[in-house]
DNA sequence: AGGAAACTTGACTAGATGGTCAAAATAAAC
DNA sequence: GTTTATTTTGACCATCTAGTCAAGTTTCCT
C-alpha cells in the first residue's frame, strides 16, 4: 500500500531522539488510552508514564488527539494484516482455521491494542470512520468475495460472508475485550496465566469448523 | 440481602414526581452514558436531555457516579435473564437456539444498554467488578454446567461449556456494541433499516447449530 | 385558604486539565 | 571552542465541570 508518502506529517527527517521519544509516547499512550479512553485519559498521565514532562510530550505530539490518532493508526494496519492474508487458492476449512488461529494470538499478544481500538467504534469511530468505510470495507468485500465463492462452489455451508467475518472477529477480540469479565467468570479455574486463550481456541474452532464444513 | 434499610437513600416513599423524573434523567443517562463514556459525560448534558437543570438532578442523584451505577445495575438484571431460562430439560439445540435468538433481539432491541455494559467491561469494570465476580459468576457455573451433562449426555458436541455462553455473547452483543463498524462495512447494502440484524440471525443459528450438533 | 414539605434553579466555588511560553539545558555543526 | 538548533521544563492561563447554596416555586395535606 503506497500511501501517506507526500500527504502530511511524515516529512520531517524524525532525529534519533525524535524517533526513540515518540515511540516511548505512543507506548505510554496505548496503555493509558486503552485503559481509560480518550477522554478518561490526561495528558499528565501519559507524559507521567513515559518518564517526560507534559510540556515534552506537547513537543512531539501537538495535542492530545494528535497523539491518540497516531495511536491508533499505528494499530490499524496490525490489525487488518490476518484477513488480507486469507488466500482465495487455500483449502478454505485451512484459511478460516488459519484466520482464527490469527486473530486469537492478536488478542493474547495486544489486548490493550483491542481494546483501544473496541473503544473506539463502541464510541461511534469519531477519529476513524473514515477507515472503516474505506480501507476496511474494501477488504471487507474483497475477502467476502472470496468467501462467497467457496460457499457457491460447496466448499462451505451457506452463510453470508460478511456476518461470517463480523462472527470471527467477534468471537476473537471478545477475548481481550473482555477480558475482566472473562477471568471473573473463570476465576480459579486458571491454572496458569492465560490459559484460558487455548481452551478458548479450542471451543471456538470445534464450533465454526464444524459449523462451516459443507453437507 | 438486608442491607441500605437505615443507612441513606434506599427508603423513601419515592413520590409520582420523584417516580417519574427518576425515570426520565435514567433514561437520558442512559443515552449519553453509552456514547460517550463515563469520563467523557458531563451532568449538563445529561441535564439538558432530561430537560431539567443540572442542580436539580443533582437532587435526584446525588453524585455523576451514583447516576452511573444506578443506571448500569437497571441494565443487568435484564442482561442475565435469557441465560437464566436456559431450560435444562429442554432439548438442547432448541435451547440454545431460544438463547441465541433472545441475545439477539435484545442487541437490537436495547443496543445503548450493551454498549454502557460494553464500555464498563472494557475499562475494567471499575463499578460492577463485583457484579462480574458474583451474581454472573454464579449463573454461568450454573449454566454451564447443564450444558456440561448435555455434552457428556452425547446431546452436543464437545465443547468447554463457559466457551460457549462467552461465543454466543461475543457474536450476538457484537451486533450492538460495533454498530458503527457493521453499518459502515455493510454500506448500502441495506436496503431496510436494521435489515442486517436478519442476517445476523441466520448466520450465527448456520455456523452454531450445525457447529455444536452431535456427532 | 394556609402552612409545610417537596421540588426547582441561577449564581457560584474549587479543582482539574489541555495547552502556552519563555527561559534553561543539551546536542549538533562548524 | 563557539555558535546554532534541538530538546526540556517550571510557571502559568483559560476553560471546563462536579458539586454547593440560598432563595424561589410548586405540590400536598388539612
Amino acid at each position: 500500500m503506497p500511501e501517506s508518502q507526500s500527504t502530511q506529517s511524515a516529512n520531517r527527517p524524525k532525529s534519533r531522539i525524535q524517533q526513540k521519544n515518540r515511540q516511548i509516547i505512543v507506548d505510554a499512550a496505548l496503555d493509558v488510552f486503552s485503559t481509560y479512553g480518550f477522554r478518561g485519559t490526561t495528558i499528565d498521565q501519559i507524559a507521567a508514564r513515559a518518564g517526560m514532562s507534559k510540556p515534552n510530550l506537547i513537543y512531539y505530539f501537538a495535542s492530545k488527539e494528535d497523539l491518540y490518532v497516531s495511536v491508533l493508526e499505528d494499530t490499524l494496519d496490525q490489525w487488518l494484516a490476518p484477513l488480507a492474508e486469507l488466500d482465495p487458492d487455500g483449502d478454505p476449512i485451512d484459511e478460516i482455521r488459519r484466520y482464527i488461529t490469527a486473530k486469537i494470538a492478536m488478542s493474547r499478544a495486544r489486548p490493550k491494542a483491542s481494546r483501544l481500538f473496541a473503544n473506539e467504534i463502541l464510541h461511534g469511530a469519531p477519529a476513524i470512520g473514515g477507515f472503516l468505510q474505506g480501507p476496511l470495507k474494501s477488504l471487507v468485500d474483497d475477502k467476502a468475495a472470496i468467501i462467497r465463492r467457496w460457499v457457491e462452489g460447496g466448499a462451505l455451508a451457506p452463510v453470508e460472508p460478511a456476518h461470517l467475518i463480523f462472527m470471527i472477529w467477534a468471537v476473537t477480540q471478545h477475548y481481550a475485550d473482555f477480558d475482566v469479565q472473562v477471568r471473573a467468570v473463570l476465576a480459579a479455574e486458571t491454572t496458569e496465566k492465560d490459559r484460558h486463550f487455548d481452551d478458548a481456541q479450542a471451543a471456538i474452532l470445534t464450533v465454526f469448523l464444524e459449523g462451516l464444513r459443507p453437507r
